[in-house]
DNA sequence: CTACATGCAAAGAGTTTGCAGCCCA
DNA sequence: TGGGCTGCAAACTCTTTGCATGTAG
């Protein structure tokens, strides 16, 4: 079995949880992929996993911290939490709608930590979307 | 008449919009206020202004920079953008959901756009979102 | 076998749209 | 006065919930 099929099923059953088969469909559509929305997922895995499922799936992995929401432009995406993929950021094109993902470096975590404790608060997350001009974009509108 | 009803006029003038009492109203409710969700706005303008209207309203406000849509959690909150109120962020309180704006220092501004660079980006505009324990609650829990 | 999870269907929010009448410029 | 804006109501989409049935452990 592979690895992240295997911290995800002993992330459920740690919480008492049952490792079933809309379950799996869900992670695995999250698996390795750019981050979806529900209505992406309903498409993907729309055929196993009934639309009522897919939000309680995702709710119960949320509050497992499983998959994290995230919130680019008007809607909720989805994509699988630090657990699964390393802690990192999104910046989205403001032309193309295309997410780039990107590694937070130490003086950026650093520095947010610090502005946190400047206002009294005890950072648990943080969540940074950044916006502009991708590339590819810059390039072909030049 | 008091400033930011002034740039609000003068930012509508300027592209084509009429100044309507509805949309005074809105930015009114908005002005120096905690970022207010759509459900919020219409508890306080909903007399005056229909439920729709709010909703264009917000559409055209966002479109000329005059508001910010936030997410938060797991709802969309507005205030009004850096145009009228320092550019600044938040932090969400995970116990009590209270929202503390802090202004970002310099060493945090530079660091996002290199990071953006870094990967080809421009960066045009970017959101945070700091998630943790505030002050009080630190106290009252411990 | 038993309790939890799912599918189905219907209810409930939240959001958008068309149109007739109103109001700002 | 005219064109944009609003209010109203209905349509639509998104999300949640109850209940009978299926399934993992």
């Amino acid at each position: 079995m592979n690895k992240p099929l295997e911290t995800l099923t002993a992330t459920l059953k740690s919480h008492g949880c049952s490792v079933t088969k809309s379950r799996k469909t869900v992670f695995m559509a999250l698996l390795d992929r750019e981050p979806q929305s529900i209505a992406e997922l309903t498409k993907i895995v729309g055929d196993t996993a009934d639309r009522a499922s897919i939000y309680r799936t995702l709710e119960l992995f949320e509050s497992l911290n499983i998959v994290e929401r995230l919130p680019i432009g008007w809607k909720h995406k989805f994509e699988l939490s630090d657990a699964f993929t390393t802690h990192h950021h999104h910046a989205t094109c403001i032309r193309c709608g295309k997410i780039t993902p990107f590694e937070e470096s130490d003086t950026l975590r650093l520095e947010l930590k610090k502005q946190a404790e400047a206002i009294g608060f005890i950072e648990t997350n943080h969540q940074l979307e950044v916006r502009g001009i991708c590339n590819q974009c810059r390039s072909s509108y030049a």
